[in-house]
RNA sequence: GGCGGCAUAGCCAAGUGGCUAAGGCAGCGGUCUGCAAAACCGCUAUUCGCCGGUUCGACUCCGGCUGCCGCCUCCA
């Protein structure tokens, strides 16, 4: 049974969806305005994990994640590069895909953009007009924060109409508002902005009526799970709430969670420090991206997790040790006799299984991986596996792996390549050469293929090469 | 100013009122190897930021202090 800490309540809970073996689950995805950064991307990720372990313990899943192709930051994007917001969000939608896939994360049932329920948004603005939630000023339509009573019942955060800077936030805002706390829901069109018709003329949707139009179309009016990082929690999650409960009169959403941020080198990332990622940064560097991932992941959700160099180094290393052993696991023969390891592989489950459902404790989840790793490594060093004992092995690791997304791997001679022959032709003439002691020789060949960034493993079944 | 979180070995990072404080990386020593590489083995926190308190007993609970971070405005 999954425990998950609700932000709404402050502690862990036991989740049990509302409908047996159904999880109603929506996630709030990218703006489509730039490349992802890692910060967004341990954001989705985390939402993957979850996703699997909930589909691993035998829920179907409807995870929906909103694509925002309309706001502020894409409409200007648009404007600077001279092409329509369709043609912008669209580049920046596909960007944001491609990076999912690279990081093994697995797509959503639904990928709903704002744009395309454009007549939901307003069904839900003119229904919350009509019962007396909203009121339209100049084109504009506003919530009305005093109108819901529970205001700030997530957040604990209740703005102060006479706190000095709400004043402020006043006198910047084109739109006005008949009290500073009160969100919009529509905007008034401007000159040269994409529009859209509506009762009250041409605009375009505020930011927080989508989550509540598209969620309420795909899963109903209550959700099991909504998703977002710690700072949505506010304004965003609790606009949400406001106008989602006003509209449906119903309890909007069960559990609440929120994954922490992502820092760099132990600073906030953020541009103008130069500590602003890309997935593509990374790749460009020629960073592993299932290293990236295992990086990703080694923190807990909801602590912030401290993204660096080092760090990915040390990712790649313990992933090529846990290939490595995985390897050699698929390499014991069909008629090995030995240790069944179903104590150790029984063990390894039972505090795998037990690390996710408290709270998706992952790195306790990979904790149990290694653990059994380090517990089998020395008797397969010494031939003690049985054919047995190895398939259960793997087959607990392809378990896991339907969580983790890590272990699954390219066997490391099999990584193609046009000159393989060639280096199989010179991995040949070396052991000839080693066998006939013309070591000199064989140590050429090696240096050879090394600086051609290929290694050779010399094993007891003979030698085996892998690129570096 | 208001609200919240975190401080565990060289680094990353789980965790618990009392069994030997997970796991990973790095380091050192060793095995294996023609030499390597890879792999394997062993060692590496008597101690969990500091000071008090509660308790038979706290790293884990409470209070204070220090430091770091987040939210309160767009933000994953």
């Amino acid at each position: 049974m999954l425990k998950l800490y609700n932000t709404k309540t402050r502690g862990k809970e036991e989740f049990e969806p509302l409908e047996n073996g159904v999880v109603r689950l929506y996630a709030c995805g990218p703006t489509v305005y730039d490349f992802p950064h890692i910060g967004n991307l341990r954001t989705f990720l985390f939402s993957d994990l979850l996703v699997r372990h909930l589909k691993r313990s035998g829920h179907e899943v409807r995870n929906v994640m909103n694509i925002t192709d309309v706001d502020d930051k894409t409409i200007r994007g648009a404007d600077e590069e001279g092409v329509s917001l369709r043609e912008y969000t669209q580049k920046y939608t596909d960007y944001f895909f491609e990076d999912l896939e690279t990081l093994r994360i697995e797509p959503a049932w639904k990928y709903p953009r704002a744009t395309e329920h454009i007549d939901e948004m307003l069904e839900v603005v003119e229904t919350l007009v009509e019962r007396g939630h909203a009121y339209e000023h100049e084109g504009s339509v506003y919530f009305d924060i005093s109108s819901f009573d529970e205001y700030g019942k997530l957040s604990g955060i209740v703005p102060d109409a006479t706190d000095s800077r709400e004043f402020g936030r006043l006198d910047d805002d084109e739109y006005e508002r008949e009290d500073a706390r009160d969100f919009v829901l529509w905007k008034a069109g401007k000159p040269g902005e994409p529009t859209w018709e509506s009762p009250w003329g041409p605009g375009r949707p505020g930011w927080h009526i989508e989550c509540t139009a598209m969620s309420t179309a795909y899963l109903g009016k209550t959700l099991d799970m909504h998703l977002g990082a710690v700072d949505l929690v506010f304004p965003h999650h609790e606009n949400e709430i406001a106008q989602s409960e006003a509209y449906t009169g119903e309890e909007f959403v069960r559990y609440w969670v929120h994954p922490e941020h992502l820092i760099v080198e132990g600073e906030k990332m953020s541009k103008s420090k130069g500590n602003f990622f890309t997935l593509r940064d990374l790749l460009d560097r020629g960073c592993d991206p299932i290293a990236i991932r295992h990086l990703l992941m080694t923190a807990h959700y909801r602590r912030q997790l401290n993204f660096t160099v080092e760090g990915l180094e040390q990712s790649l290393h313990a992933l090529e040790r846990l290939w490595d052993f995985a390897d050699r696991m698929s390499e014991v023969p069909a008629d090995a006799e030995g240790e069944d390891l179903a104590g150790e592989v029984e063990a390894a489950l039972s505090k795998f299984e037990a690390a996710l459902n408290d709270d998706l404790n992952v790195p306790g989840a990979m904790a149990a991986v290694f653990a059994l790793v380090r517990q089998v490594n020395p008797l397969l060093a010494e031939g003690r596996v049985s054919a047995d004992g190895a398939q259960r092995v793997l087959d607990f690791f392809a378990d896991a792996d339907r969580v983790l997304g890590i272990i699954e791997h390219q066997d490391r001679a099999d990584a193609a390549g046009a000159d393989d022959a060639e280096i199989e032709a010179l991995v040949q003439e070396r052991q000839e050469a080693r066998e006939a002691g013309d070591y000199a020789r064989a140590d050429e060949i090696r240096d050879e293929l090394l600086e051609q960034g290929i290694v050779i493993e010399d094993t007891a079944h003979g030698p085996r090469w892998r690129r570096e």
